[in-house]
DNA sequence: GCCGTTTTCGGCCCGACTGTTTTCAGTCG
């Protein structure tokens, strides 16, 4: 797929044209960047079949500099940017506070090209002596900077949600409704700060915000929005509004920020304006919703959206067409198909995790322990699973929850199964994953990946890309072929819900979905308070618009069965 | 640079907060 990387480049037009004061254009081409990198299909199918100005957002000046990539790797214009602006200047835009305007003034009259050289300015007290900028704008340049270096940026979504809860509870008290907002409330795999929406006194809600222990600076304070920073660089904002105005500001805190531009523009079409403090008839000025979420979406004509859809990816033509999904809850879930014991590398034995599935109420677990060729994960051998037999009946004795025997194999280099066929055969549940070898072509890791579905052995393909988000990059894979592959071969893909993983991400879950495959969510627990990670691959699975029936783990057991069946006869 | 059952030209979301200014531009979400 070139699409990331076309996608890549017209992001960095935008910020070079922004940087030049360009009006317009940057959101021209973000957009574009955009709905390529969201696009289903690689971007080398549309230019051989000459649709590229299908794309939305991509006119014809777009559509020739996507064209001269392609044919010849390279793009003069972005070149004759980099003439003009220097590159480190995206960088020095980073740092809160600075933005286009001023970061092109920092270059124009002191020849600031990147971070260094702005970091070397600021401490010579350079900077303040410029019109526009003063004491404090430098100070907060050098803190920027510092921050910059200390945080990588986005955080992931189960070490935010526990503080997000911690500082809810401490201001709780003080306010008379208060509700999470923004990425958290999208359920989106990173997040980036905290957003916090309530009502009541403002005084003492805001008192009581820059109170929490946690807080290490305090970045504004006004009268309606408080922004800190806690521990770690995280930033946290609270808005408090009336009670009246609680749906419109909910609604304009969650986001995305996509999502509300698209909003507010059908809103003008429809003779309205959308605001955080409710929906406004355009001619009286008079407001005819905001109070509730649900009425300013009826209101414009359509149905509520969940938080999750809120990206601008088609949910608000198929909120107004009434064709939104009905999707997927963390309640539909029958089971979990993906968990390790301390038969392998996990840390509970079977009977804990069997606990442990009884009180989230599921009806079957699959124990899904490496087989032998993870040696570091001290993977099973086919004598250690006739034992481990004996302890899986033992312990069905003793419980309601149905336990799948099952088994994660390693797909090897050539594309073989790390266990003897007639092992697998006798399994309940198979489950393939590639633990070794990431660094392959894509051509060549896609044919080991299909040549393992070819065997017809693999029932569910684990954490497909291999991703660990923010440390390990994805291997590179054709993912339309493997999801062919897939629906072909009737193996189901994997939500790997665990954190670090979220493997499919949305995007290639809604592919896969639309394309026909089945998803399995598993949470790949190695111990048993990891079993609750599968509100998170819940999450990605409703951002994927994935409904009960794409979900193999919403079935009764006997569904399920009748699906591992169906594959093993098919 | 893109787009169009109000437009093929003239629009392009909207408001809060800060810092540096004496009424507002720039940044942010």
């Amino acid at each position: 797929m070139i699409n990331k990387k076309v996608a890549d480049i017209l992001y960095e037009i935008a910020d070079l044209l922004e940087l030049q004061g360009v009006a317009f254009k940057p959101r021209a081409y973000t957009r574009a960047a955009r709905n390529i990198e969201s696009l289903k299909e690689d971007l080398a199918e549309y230019y051989d079949g000459d649709r590229l100005q299908d794309i939305e957002g991509v006119g014809k000046a777009i559509e020739d500099k996507i064209i001269e990539m392609i044919e010849t790797g390279k793009l003069e214009y972005l070149d004759k940017l980099y003439e003009e602006t220097p590159k480190g200047l995206i960088d020095v835009m980073r740092v809160p506070d600075i933005g286009p305007k001023k970061a092109r003034k920092l270059y124009d009259e002191l020849g600031v090209e990147d971070l260094e050289g702005l970091r070397e300015k600021a401490e010579k007290g350079e900077i303040s002596k410029l019109k526009g900028f003063g004491d404090r704008t430098e100070e907060k340049i050098l803190r920027g900077i510092g921050m910059l270096e200390a945080v990588s940026g986005r955080h992931l979504m189960h070490e935010m949600i526990p503080l997000a809860h911690e500082m809810i509870q401490y201001v709780r008290d003080h306010a008379d409704r208060i509700e999470t907002c923004g990425s958290l409330r999208r359920w989106q795999e990173t997040i980036g700060d905290i957003d916090i929406l309530a009502t009541g006194d403002t005084e003492v809600i805001m008192d009581a915000l820059v109170g929490f222990p946690h807080v290490e600076e305090v970045l504004a304070r006004g009268e309606t929005k408080t922004s800190v920073r806690l521990i770690g660089g995280i930033q946290a904002d609270i808005r408090v509004v009336d009670s009246e105005s609680f749906g419109a500001a909910l609604q304009y805190f969650t986001g995305s920020k996509e999502h509300n531009v698209r909003l507010r523009q059908h809103a003008i079409d429809s003779g309205y304006k959308l605001n955080e403090y409710g929906l406004f008839d355009k001619d009286s000025q008079e407001k005819v919703a905001g109070e509730t979420e649900e009425a300013i979406y009826e209101t414009m004509g359509m149905a509520w959206i969940p938080p999750e859809l809120r990206e601008d990816h088609g949910e608000i033509d198929a909120a107004l067409e009434g064709r939104l999904p009905d999707l997927v809850t963390t309640d539909d879930i029958k089971g979990d198909l993906q968990m390790h014991s301390d038969w392998s590398d996990g840390r509970n034995t079977m009977e804990e995790m069997v606990r442990e599935a009884e009180n989230r109420g599921y009806e079957y677990i699959a124990i899904t322990d490496h087989s032998q060729g993870l040696t570091i994960a001290n993977g099973l051998t086919a004598n250690d699973l006739e034992e481990r037999m004996e302890e899986i009946e033992h312990v069905r004795q003793n419980t309601d929850v149905r336990i799948l025997n099952g088994i994660e194999v390693d797909i090897k280099k050539d594309g073989s199964l790390d266990m003897d066929s007639h092992v697998l055969e006798e399994m309940d549940i198979v489950l393939g994953a590639v633990h070794s070898n990431f660094a392959m072509d894509a051509s060549t890791q896609t044919s080991r990946i299909k040549e393992a579905f070819s065997t017809g052995l693999i029932d569910i393909f684990a954490h497909p890309t291999g991703r660990k988000i923010g440390e390990r990059e994805p291997y590179a894979l054709n993912m339309n072929e493997i999801i062919s592959a897939a629906v072909d071969h009737g193996v189901a893909l994997e939500i790997n819900a665990s954190p670090v993983r979220l493997d499919l991400d949305s995007l290639d879950a809604r592919q896969a979905m639309e394309a026909g495959a089945k998803i399995s969510i598993g949470t790949d627990a190695h111990g048993i308070q990891h079993l609750d990670f599968m509100k998170y691959g819940v999450g990605v699975a409703r951002r994927a618009w994935l409904e009960c029936e794409d979900v193999i783990n919403t079935y009764h057991y006997e569904g399920l069965m009748k699906f591992l069946e169906g594959r093993k006869n098919g």
